[in-house]
DNA sequence: GGTGGTCATTACATCGATGTAATGTGAGGC
DNA sequence: GCCTCACATTACATCGATGTAATGACCACC
């Protein structure tokens, strides 16, 4: 059996609060007893119960980190990030994965309500209107990335200005045609909706007219979705001058079939993605992007929840992430 | 303030401990008390305090996944499908990444003790002789991957098989100077060292003479370590005619520096790479590697894990998953 | 020597859920 | 009508750590 501060307490001939001092360092532990409590603790391989002290504290050190699916290179490099910086602060991470199930956040939510979970980054998806109902007693949330309202905080980067940019740096090349891969039907995920505008804003500023049979949908945000969409464009419309992927996965999957096909990149047509993920610059060709620091964006959502946790009234905030356009060689001219 | 199994009990106008008899299920309950509980549950909008009740039953419905680096794709997807199958079988994962530093694993095996912690997936690389001390009263611990040592329950796919069988396919295309890409110098990681085997007993079968000047050693699999490794050597050597690098990260850094330099593929160079991570079949080329489910892997983890909660003492287990050689276009003749 | 004050230490209660053992309630049989 | 037996329900203790309030020790000063 394991050992318990009562059985530290005996051996070290203290009482178990003693040893809770001396594991605490709050209460002043006089030096000798300090060290006889040492020595117990480590004679006996002593570690805390963590249940036990997340029920008596009411803190379990313990934060929750929702993505659609780790899988993706664009949560596992965030998932990466936020656990080293959790790390560094002395939190483990319990990840969940909301991906296919939109209920999943329910549960989530749910879950986040058991006491084993001080704080809940979740990384919405389909649902924009998702669970995060506020007034419940929920622990702290921080939510990443373009999600439309105001419930929660929220570290994210601005998707209008970033494809905006993007847009205007592909029309600097001379290329007009452009293309965008990743809309969704109809009314589609924020993110979506938000690049597809700095796109549109872009052309107006570039002077390009607006033509929606460049407008490639594609619902899932996935290489082989991407791949898919491409494909089926390309069998029906003459091919684009310039194609921006509203991700670098979806940017994976296009590059893959243009060079199925022959048609070469970026001679025959740019490419360019967003997210800069690490297999960017390995694509062939490297493949120019939409960069930020994903460490970054970790480290403001772990200030973001911990300072919630501490302020639990204050007013919502909302910090963006600087991003800035890598240009490669997919888009060079 | 949360409700608890109190306030339920008495908005219900029972006692705790019947309340706790609906919820569990094992002592049977009648059905119009039943049905109180459960209404007042609702009202209350009842969560169960997981600390508590981890405090009470000893277990918390947690286990850990440690994995050395979240961020690369093979990790990426191993904790994508492990978080899915544990999540179907009511667990929840807690991630922890031990890559950077060695003493990472003694403090996760120190917190796996925490009693928060139901059992513990350990994906070790750079310490074989690990951390992984039996004896002292550890939760469940499941391996995964090519460890030396035999002191847990292990899940692997047969590194040296696979490697030989990879090896021979490139042999068979009639390819002779095959290169490996991803050997450790002097004594390497286990999964080199036996991969490094696996291709030398598929030459003797090929009958071809082993030449050490096509071993390309690269400490981290990386795409970056692989794109430096492999340009250096093209610096100084002649091109082979195949390269089996031994991660399909790895290769996809090959890919990349092959592209670069104007060096077909696989018309100059055949390029194969192990795992099948999902990048591979939109790598350009499509890329053949050695293929196994991942989510095999995570089932059979999580089978050996729970199995081993029930029987603490009985003999090691060692699972060997399925794979197969998946020939795609980067080594096609 | 006695008293006041400081500071380390202790006994006890508590966090919330649940197993144990005891109590309560009802039906059924004589 | 009484007793037995089965079964639902209850009171209480418990898991391990820690805050609270009280105790104890020790020194300094009058």
């Amino acid at each position: 059996m394991r050992a318990t501060v009562k059985d530290v307490a005996r051996l070290a001939g203290v009482s178990p609060k003693t040893v809770s001092n001396v594991m605490n360092g709050i209460v002043p532990v006089s030096g000798p007893t300090r060290a006889k409590v040492e020595q117990a603790m480590a004679e006996l391989d002593y570690v805390p119960n963590l249940s036990a002290r997340g029920l008596r504290n009411g803190r379990s050190g313990v934060i929750a980190l929702a993505l659609p699916d780790l899988g993706t290179p664009y949560s596992a490099e965030i998932a990466h990030s936020v656990v080293e910086v959790a790390h560094e602060q002395g939190w483990s991470v319990q990840i969940e994965e909301t991906g296919s199930d939109p209920t999943r956040e329910y549960e989530l939510m749910s879950r986040a309500r058991s006491n084993l979970i001080d704080g809940l980054i979740l990384n919405p998806v389909v649902l924009d209107e998702s669970a995060v109902k506020v007034g419940v007693a929920l622990p702290p949330v921080v939510l990443l990335g373009e999600v439309s309202q105001k419930l929660a905080d929220r570290v994210w980067v601005d998707s209008v200005a970033a494809a905006r940019d993007m847009t205007l740096a592909l029309g600097r090349t001379g290329r007009r045609r452009i293309a965008v891969l990743g809309a969704a039907e109809g009314r589609g995920s924020a993110a979506a909706v938000l690049r597809t505008r700095g796109y549109h804003a872009a052309l107006k500023e570039l002077g390009i007219a607006r033509d929606d049979s460049l407008i490639i949908p594609c619902e899932k945000w996935s290489p082989d979705a991407a791949a898919k969409a491409l494909s089926a464009h390309l069998d029906s419309h003459p091919l684009p001058e310039a194609l921006f992927c509203f991700t670098d996965s979806m940017a994976i999957g296009a590059l893959s079939v243009l060079w199925k096909r022959g048609i070469r990149v970026p001679d025959d047509v740019a490419v360019a993605g967003f997210d800069d993920i690490a297999d960017a610059q390995f694509a062939v060709p490297s493949l120019t992007t939409v960069s930020f620091d994903k460490r970054q964006v970790a480290r403001e959502a772990l200030r973001l929840l911990t300072e919630r946790m501490v302020d639990r009234q204050g007013p919502q905030k909302v910090v963006a992430i600087d991003y800035r356009i890598v240009e490669r060689q997919s888009t060079s001219s």
